[in-house]
RNA sequence: GCCCCCAUCGUCUAGCGGCCUAGGACGCCAGCCUUUCAAGCUGGUAGCACGGGUUCGAAUCCCGUUGGGGGCGCCA
């Protein structure tokens, strides 16, 4: 049977590379065996939604994500957004009760939960996993509870191995609050059952509630009960879960802002947790041997260093030159598509970002002057560089390298008086020739402070 | 505090008992090349957390310690 996999985001926040590198190996893992892949919007808290569909969808369509079914496109088992699915859990957490699968706890509410979570140490006050009261008190609103059978639980994670916790060690999970509404644990587990999902693929913070959601799977009558495979987590410089505040590493700002190419980030993604290979992958390559159960168990932390290697080989070897000339037309619009196109060559290899590509080209952006220092350069050199026949890249290049002195010192000061001369104030620039084609020669004739033959 | 998970160069990783004097990639450093700056090429730097076992033999297996991460009453 072909597998059915899902990715189902909450729209607590922007899409962060923590939430693309779970995203591509849950869609890798369904596309390498050719199976289905489905959208679901997790939107189960809703006091703390506060991204739309539209840019969750918007976020994994620029990494080159697809899915089958979801939100947006549809599909047999819609709708694909949790909090439109209440009447099902709420039927299910009827059955599960019914069952006694599941009992209501008269405990009353935490005062301040977000205080207690911060809690840590002895102070924390408890020891064990969770167990409530079934006991009736008046006043409380109950919330239903998983009751949690005496057997340890077992189960088998494609990327950690045997999970196994004790019963004592397993808290009784809440499926409705107090006020009705389905919590995520039983959202997510009907809505897996319902939407035939035979894969799962999520983060390790998700690994403590394997148990707790296999129960809670096991008394809904899941058959088969879906495969499972818990993801180390994608970590930050300090070593800890990525926030979804660090807006740094929020998708779209890098890809809409930096300039990332995103296919080259997927390649990064990917190649995190597998030993790397020597050639840059597209995503059907990554897809076609892509295997979970490989994937290193321990925390990889997101380097931006290593990212730039990726992205610099992609823009070197492997972006198509319409594509990358599109996007730094975006970014540089007052420089013409034909000069993009002809300065290309000698920018690509220097750019790890659209952005860096289209920053090279912002020296012809710049006012003509003379008056520049170019003292190595004499008159004459100048003159007939600028007298160049053609004015074509191949035969500048040829122009500038005779013009030059063989000697390495004196060669290395006058090709610096000329990348001043030209591209005053930039650090990098593409090759000398290049920077005389983009300019022209007129525009080169005056930065080079050559006279004209009238006004001389 | 309790539970779960993890542990090889700074980072990503190879290694599944002898092939390891621990290999590769990124970074960093140096040299070469070169039409500046980049890029490229060559070389270098740096690691099996610690302690016990098991074994003829351990980075590899077991136990412990330490360290790190994650989770723990109506967030996801």
């Amino acid at each position: 049977m072909e597998p059915r996999g899902r990715y189902a985001p909450s729209p607590t926040g922007n899409m962060t590379v923590a939430n693309a590198y779970t995203a591509l190996r849950a869609w890798l893992d369904v596309k390498s065996r050719g199976g289905e892949f489905v959208l679901r919007i997790d939107d189960t808290d809703p006091e703390r939604n506060v991204v739309t569909v539209d840019s969750i969808v918007s976020d994994l369509t620029s990494l080159g994500i697809t899915w089958d079914e979801g939100p947006d496109v549809g599909g047999p088992y819609a709708p694909y957004v949790v909090s439109r699915r209440l009447e099902r859990h709420v039927e299910a957490a009827r059955s599960l009760e019914a069952s006694g699968r599941a009992y209501w706890d008269y405990t009353p509410p935490l005062e301040d939960a977000s205080a207690h979570k911060k809690t840590k140490g002895a102070d924390r006050g408890r020891t064990g996993a969770y167990r409530g009261n079934p006991e009736p008190v008046s006043g409380v609103e109950p919330v239903l509870r998983l009751r949690v059978p005496d057997a340890r639980v077992e189960v088998h994670d494609r990327v950690f191995g045997e999970i196994s916790q004790a019963a004592d060690d397993i808290g009784e999970v809440a499926l409705l609050r107090s006020d009705g509404t389905p919590t995520y644990h039983l959202a997510s587990c009907v809505d897996d059952i319902d939407m035939r999902i035979t894969s799962v693929v999520r983060g390790a913070d998700w690994l403590n509630s394997l148990p707790q959601h296999w129960l809670i799977l096991e008394a809904l009558g899941a058959d088969p009960m879906p495969e499972f495979a818990h993801l180390p987590l994608l970590v930050g410089k300090d070593g800890q879960k990525l926030s979804k505040r660090e807006g740094g590493l929020a998708i779209r700002h890098l890809v809409a802002e930096e300039g990332v190419p995103p296919l080259a980030l997927d390649a990064y993604l990917a190649n995190l947790g597998f030993p790397e290979r020597p050639d840059l992958l597209s995503l059907t390559e990554l897809a076609s041997d892509f295997d979970i159960a490989a994937h290193n168990r321990n925390s990889p932390r997101f380097d931006p260093k290593k990212l730039r290697s990726f992205t610099r080989r992609w823009l070197a070897e492997k972006e198509a030159e319409d594509s990358f000339v599109a996007e730094i037309r975006d970014r540089a619009p007052a420089v013409g598509e034909d000069t993009v196109r002809l300065l290309l060559p000698g920018v690509r290899p220097r750019v790890g970002t659209y952005q860096e590509a289209a920053d090279l080209y912002a020296f012809l952006l710049a006012s003509d002057e003379a008056g520049r220092d170019v003292t190595p350069i004499s008159d004459e050199v100048a003159a007939r560089i600028i007298g160049t026949e053609p004015w074509s890249a191949a035969q500048l290049e040829a122009a500038v390298d005779s013009a030059v002195p063989t000697d390495a010192e004196q060669r290395k000061a006058m090709m610096k008086a000329f990348r001043d001369a030209l591209a005053p104030g930039f650090r990098v620039t593409p090759p000398i020739h290049y920077l005389l084609l983009g300019l022209g020669r007129e525009r080169s004739r005056i930065r080079l402070g050559v006279r004209t033959e009238a006004a001389g």
